[in-house]
DNA sequence: CTGAAAGCGCTAACAG
DNA sequence: CTGTTAGCGCTTTCAG
């Protein structure tokens, strides 16, 4: 591979010209400018990123933590992000953690702030204080989908109001005319998914029902985790005319349990839920959901991440300054499809 | 972020001496070494990876080129790579082509041999010749998932059996009775499905059917596609009793397609697929397909890459030496779910 | 067993 | 407008 130096000594200047015309900076004359050109074209020059890197003192990536690639939201997330690097020349490192907050740590403690210049994170179970940690070490942290717009994290985030989305698919049951409804929470008690079903609660309670009084079940955010909880929750109150679902795959699953104890969907059973991943389009029926900005989060939060990349003054200098930048997307929208439907005759 | 310098001056002692204790090389007496590891962990130290890769000549990450990410398939495959390449000490850079050479040609030309040691290729429509030449440029390059594992596309490659794969879904419905069973190719006419579609036609041929007589579409590999398909072969064939499909998401769309037309899996229709993704156990009902080996082709094919990486000499001198490396993967085989069932009474 | 010195390929001041 | 001079942080001979 030709190196810079090459270039130059072909074009009979210095490097440092061939460094300038190769990025704009600097004034060039047009006809040194073009014999640089040539000699590049000729030897086939590509410059090396890990030395621009060096030179420059920062990196050409950016990690984007996730606890696995193959949970099929993060795919179609990655995919927009890795888009929005691309437009900005940056590349894009997948870090998985399992779910394991000391495989995280090992991630950033190798790269951030040395092959990549900031972070993304994205339900990765990490530990906060890792991430501040590496905040201070000069590497920006992003967290991708904040669950709470009021409630900020004290890390720079890109917040989606997911209280508002619980809200619009109980609020679409409640239309429909549902009363007896069960909520299957994609995570543990007081997990990530905590917004969704506030959202939840609050509707049904303003439509004067007893919140407190609909079952409700904590569950992994997986396709099984809803089956097996459907398969509960419809066990122990067969009255049940819909099921409200903390995000899709659980909502998935939620299907396939009615399906396999008779029940149709929605002639006998409605199911909601959150996230329109392109699984919720292709399901029979397909999902009902509520949609959650996923492109414009992924281009907001690398916007973010960028600018705090550009601009390392206003970086955290201690652990006063807890103002970090909260970016909120648009906001979630209904999108009625096939699992939703008129709450059967003398149900109640 | 502290350098090596300031750890080696923190220690007492020169860079040399710290670099080679970071990493076990040279001899270091064991009191030195106490004071440098004490003067690591003391400053928080760690090693700036591009630098590194400067110094060394090598770098630590690998690119994964896929048309999309999103493509349910490839997330599983990725997480593979990744875990496989962290056990090596390299990060995984996601490249999504889009199906467009010409994308892909500018990742290449950017990254590999640069950024990236060398390039993994998984179906990422990209021009051969752009990836003859990344290898002269000196990255190698391995293609992950080649379909014809007798017939060696000329670049070190990590091939599976689909033609055997092709056989064995075949082979299942027949053994089950089908005789009127169509095909869903899930590429182009001459793509890349082609050898598990061979396959096929060999297993109905020797079965004594007509293989030229049984019908066959071409689509795009995906669930609408396979939707689109499985539509109109059940429409101008009404007596298909089963469907061969060359892969898994095309078969989940004729599914969809199967009860929309209002035809029961497998009562009325049985559905075969290839390749197990996770989306084939969660179906309902779950779908029959035969399971190919992804984890082990992602170890194959991480091993492979950096084998090669260290053995530069080996690699293809000019255009001669045409006997690039191909490894094979174990067999694929069937796993029998719920999709495929005894041929209906008087089918025939 | 440890130190000194050169250089990986590139950028960034500053001089001319 | 272009050349000179220093590094960026690390590895790696080669001496001592």
């Amino acid at each position: 591979m030709p190196t810079l130096n090459e270039v130059a000594a072909a074009a009979g200047v210095t490097p440092a010209t061939v460094s300038n015309v190769l990025r704009g900076k600097g004034r060039v004359g047009e006809a040194t400018r073009q014999r640089v050109l040539e000699a590049i074209a000729a030897l086939g020059y590509r410059p090396h990123l890990p030395a621009r890197a060096l030179a420059e003192g920062r990196a050409p990536t950016i990690a984007l933590m996730v606890s696995s690639i193959a949970n099929p939201f993060y795919p179609e997330f990655a995919l927009a992000v890795e888009n929005a690097l691309r437009r900005r020349g940056q590349f894009l490192i997948i870090c998985n953690t399992a779910g394991d907050p000391q495989t995280g740590r090992a991630y950033l403690d190798q790269i951030a702030g040395t092959l990549s210049e900031g972070v993304l994170v994205m339900n990765a179970n990490l530990d906060f204080e890792d991430l501040r940690m590496t905040e201070l070490r000069g590497a920006p942290v992003v967290l991708c989908m904040w669950e709470r717009p009021l409630d900020p994290p004290g890390l720079p985030c890109v917040a989606v109001d997911f209280r508002s989305a619980g809200e619009l698919a109980a609020k679409h049951l409640l239309e429909l005319g549902h009363r007896r409804i069960g909520a299957i929470v994609g995570s543990k008690v007081y997990g990530i998914h905590a917004a969704r079903y506030d959202g939840f609660v609050d509707a049904i309670g303003a439509a004067g029902l007893d919140a407190a009084a609909a079952p409700v079940l904590y569950t992994p955010d997986t396709t099984q985790g809803g089956y097996a909880a459907a398969l509960e929750l419809l066990k122990a109150h067969p009255d049940l005319t819909a099921l409200f679902t903390t995000n899709d795959l659980p909502a998935l699953g939620a299907m396939q349990a009615a399906a396999d104890l008779g029940l149709a969907v929605p002639g006998d059973l409605s199911v909601v839920g959150i996230t329109d991943i392109q699984l919720a389009r292709e399901s029979r029926p397909a999902l009902t959901t509520v949609a959650v900005p996923t492109v414009e989060a992924a281009e907001l939060a690398v916007a973010l991440l960028l600018e705090l990349i550009e601009a390392p003054a206003a970086r955290p200098q201690a652990a006063g300054e807890r103002e970090a930048r909260v970016c909120v997307t648009s906001a979630p929208h209904l999108i009625v499809r096939a699992s939703t439907g008129q709450v059967r005759e003398g149900s109640l």
